[in-house]
DNA sequence: CAGACTTTACCGTCCGGACAGACGGGTACT
DNA sequence: AGTACCCGTCTGTCCGGACGGTAAAGTCTG
């Protein structure tokens, strides 16, 4: 249900609906990061915001939507972090690998906070992680077809990426910032330095 | 509340309990895997399982306790599984390592199925986790310490395999079997030809 | 009988969603 | 300009029922 609750309305002329909108969204990441995932309730999440549950309704018609809603806005500031990130680096190819591997480095605050949603919209139900499938997809499409890189290599990036990612979230015995930083060194310059790559996956065959 | 609802209980006499408790148990499984995390209610289960809802609670006290020994059981597997396959490898260091690659090469469909009731615990309440992280805290610990290998590549191993890991779970974009076999034999040759490793790591300081 | 195990019956709460308007700015018509 | 009307936005209240958990009364076995 509530497929449409997504874009950002047509109306340019009325900017407080959106601005409500907003509102809403950032009080439900609020009640999330304090309370826990269990208690984001709709009355909640409205009162928080300084709405009633009825106002809270004509901008998300249902829980669902609020959650796909959440899950988007993290998605899209991702996907732009990576993209500037991406753009800053001055590599010939793998620029978008190693934008991967350096934004595993310090995620920002905001993101890693917010992203524990995900399990939120996972635990609900499964399909409300269809969008952001859909992003982590385009992400591996463009580490495999327009990065430059060798495919196992662009797939190594991702994977110690998304590892790294989903064990800070869990909290999963998370490594320290050192070691940290040494793996995705190490991974970077296995990139870089593409002989190397290739020499390891040859005497495997 | 309820933490003691764990432990195996200590009669060897009756066995009917512990075959009740096992038959929640994969009750609860079952209804996760076909239902989702959404409609694991103690009623369903407890239907299921053939038990009443009181039969229910006399095993696990709460709908936390139950999700804790989902947790446990399914990282119990996990462990001796891959404590066996480690114990299989012929290899002077790394055999752990090794086996936490090998094993997410093809892990079993036992456990894959219901590592997904993570989420649930996650999401209901964050302290949940917390047995299982303890069990990834061993994990590391042992990569790190006691299986002869550097560090660095020890973790490599380690973000590799639970990324690989995570991004199945969550259906992120998961690579085809050809994809994660390549990235894994990469993987595993860096960390058996040392020296390729040491190379790398060096050129980066 | 004792004690592990299981049932039946019941309760209070919480929560998602529906609904029936109120408010108020913009627009059209006169 | 003034009036009437519309519609996007938001309010407050209500409800049905699901759900987690309790309590006390059995039952079977040793």
């Amino acid at each position: 249900m509530g497929e449409a609750a997504d874009r950002p309305r047509n109306l340019p002329v009325q900017e407080r609906a959106v601005l409500t909108r907003d509102r809403i969204l950032q009080a439900a990441t609020e009640v999330i990061k304090q309370e826990g995932v269990s208690s984001l309730t709709l009355d909640k999440v409205a009162a928080r915001a300084g709405v009633s549950k009825g106002g809270f309704l004509y901008h998300f018609g249902s829980k669902d939507a609020l959650i796909i809603g959440l899950l988007n806005q993290v998605m899209g500031v991702l996907d732009t972090e990576l993209n500037v990130l991406a753009d800053g680096i001055d590599a010939r190819q793998g620029a978008f690998a190693l934008a991967y591997l350096e934004y595993v480095q310090e995620p920002t605050k905001a993101v890693t906070d917010t992203a524990v949603s995900i399990l939120a919209a996972a635990a609900v139900d499964d399909d409300l992680l269809d969008s952001t499938r859909a992003t982590f997809q385009r992400w591996q499409d463009r580490l495999r077809h327009d990065d430059g890189l060798d495919e196992t290599e662009a797939l190594l990036a991702r994977v110690v990426g998304d590892g790294l990612w989903l064990i800070d979230l869990f909290g999963l015995a998370p490594p320290t910032a050192d070691e940290r930083r040494k793996v995705l060194d190490l991974v970077s310059n296995l990139i870089t330095d593409h002989g190397a790559a290739r020499d390891l996956v040859d005497s495997a065959e």
